[in-house]
DNA sequence: GAGTGCCGTTGATGCACATCAAGGCATCCC
DNA sequence: GGGATGCCTTGATGTGCATCAACGGCACTC
């Protein structure tokens, strides 16, 4: 249920623009920057958009013309080798920000996993804020250091732990992060495939299987209707999830 | 032949106070972004240091009081889990920048891999030349984004390449590193052991070298004494690193 | 110059996870 | 209804890399 939409069946459609004052999720975003005074400024350069599940936002090797901020919904980010194995490099929520770029091309591909709401800026014209507005400089500082200490907790995960240990870890990771959004933690909302879940976690989707019957065997989890999934044991999780 | 050394026989000494005017290694640096006469301002809060192989600059918890510039040498980060499984995160040279935190804590441990000279600045003094100038925001913001990319293709080589493809990449990316820093990038210069490089690329050292040998036999690099390694058939390492 | 420790290499063996294969169970569409 | 499709699960088998073990070279010590 997207907070802002309006059930129209496009696929990938601009809407009129949304007056930001309003958004559900500007304090977990970017735009937590800004005063209230200033978000007219804002809501001049964004468009908001709809986005059914499993469309292609953008390409990697794209020019990166926009930023965007996810308002509802799911989406993944990943890179290709030339043979189709693919690494999923992370799943974004309500809140989080994706397109920042390196020579203004996108360095991977983004995709919507469920149907998901974005805020669409023109890179152009938040460059011209960023000069503008210090403080959202500093925000978007913020989020990128947070991203890359994420990324390390990924290498660790991908390079150091064994495929129940991966599990464990990224049921945990969906669980706090759902708690950040103000979500329910448990059951945990697991909108991704277990095709996606495999290659985020460097394994199969058979792999994937396996484990979490294995985690249900144990008594760890419980895998519920509608992707969700409920963690019983929560302490012996977080100890497979930190390797102990 | 660390730049600005005295060749002191201290393992973490505070040497006197640097002119940043005379760098040699500022336009690879965060401190690009400052004009010459702005640089008296950085000169007041830098300390240069000079540090001996296989020493600790900080851990994975401690309390981040300081950001870093690595002048000369080589560093490595990394994460530990609890049984002792290590991931080394990334390696840092002369340019590189290292510090950042969340939650004012280090997020991940940095050793030195052999004789390093590091600038460092406190970080509450980093913080108020933050807020003045902008600029320095801007570029710290830009090397945050290109670490960000770094780790992806981190994660594309941990979750998805074998072994094989996984020392092409290595050793081309230590190659492509030192153009940039202006340095010869064939034969390689590889200043770390088999076990750091395994526990980069989620290896075993024995791995590792199996590897070497393999590539050496294929007539792909030759490995030469000193820690180098010639690059023989740059178009087949590339090949080979990009999975095709 | 024998002793010790560290590092890199090589070989033999084992195992965690991949690969290959098949079937269950939804949903969708004619 | 029924057949097609896609996702998940489960089983049988294979393999890439880990593990275990041994050895040689080099630096350092006494």
């Amino acid at each position: 249920m997207p907070p802002f939409d309006l059930g129209r069946p496009a696929k990938i459609g601009a809407q009129d623009v949304h007056p930001c004052g309003a958004c559900p999720v500007r304090s977990l975003t970017v735009c937590a920057a800004f005063e209230e005074e200033e978000l007219n400024r804002l809501a001049e350069i964004v468009q908001l958009q709809r986005i059914d599940a499993h469309q292609t936002i953008f390409s990697e090797g794209d020019p990166a013309m926009n930023l965007f901020n996810v308002t509802a919904g799911t989406v993944k980010l990943y890179k290709l080798l030339p043979d189709g194995r693919r690494q999923i490099t992370g799943f974004l929520f309500s809140g989080d920000f994706l397109g920042l770029s390196v020579n203004d091309r996108y360095a991977y591909s983004a995709e919507t996993v469920a149907v998901t709401s974005i805020c669409r800026f023109p890179r152009r014209h938040m460059e011209l804020l960023l000069d503008e507005f210090p403080k959202l400089q500093r925000r978007l500082f913020g989020m990128a250091s947070n991203e890359l200490a994420a990324a390390q907790d990924q290498m660790l995960l991908l390079g150091r732990k064994t495929a129940r240990e991966k599990i464990a870890s990224f049921l945990l990771g969906l669980s706090q992060r759902a708690v950040r959004r103000g979500q329910r933690d448990n059951p945990v909302q697991v909108p991704m495939s277990r095709s996606d879940i495999a290659d985020f976690l460097g394994l199969t989707t058979e792999t994937v299987s396996r484990t979490f019957t294995q985690l249900k065997a144990n008594g760890i989890i419980r895998l519920l209707e509608g992707g969700k999934v409920q963690i019983v044991d929560n302490r012996k999780i977080l100890e497979i999830a930190e390797g102990s």
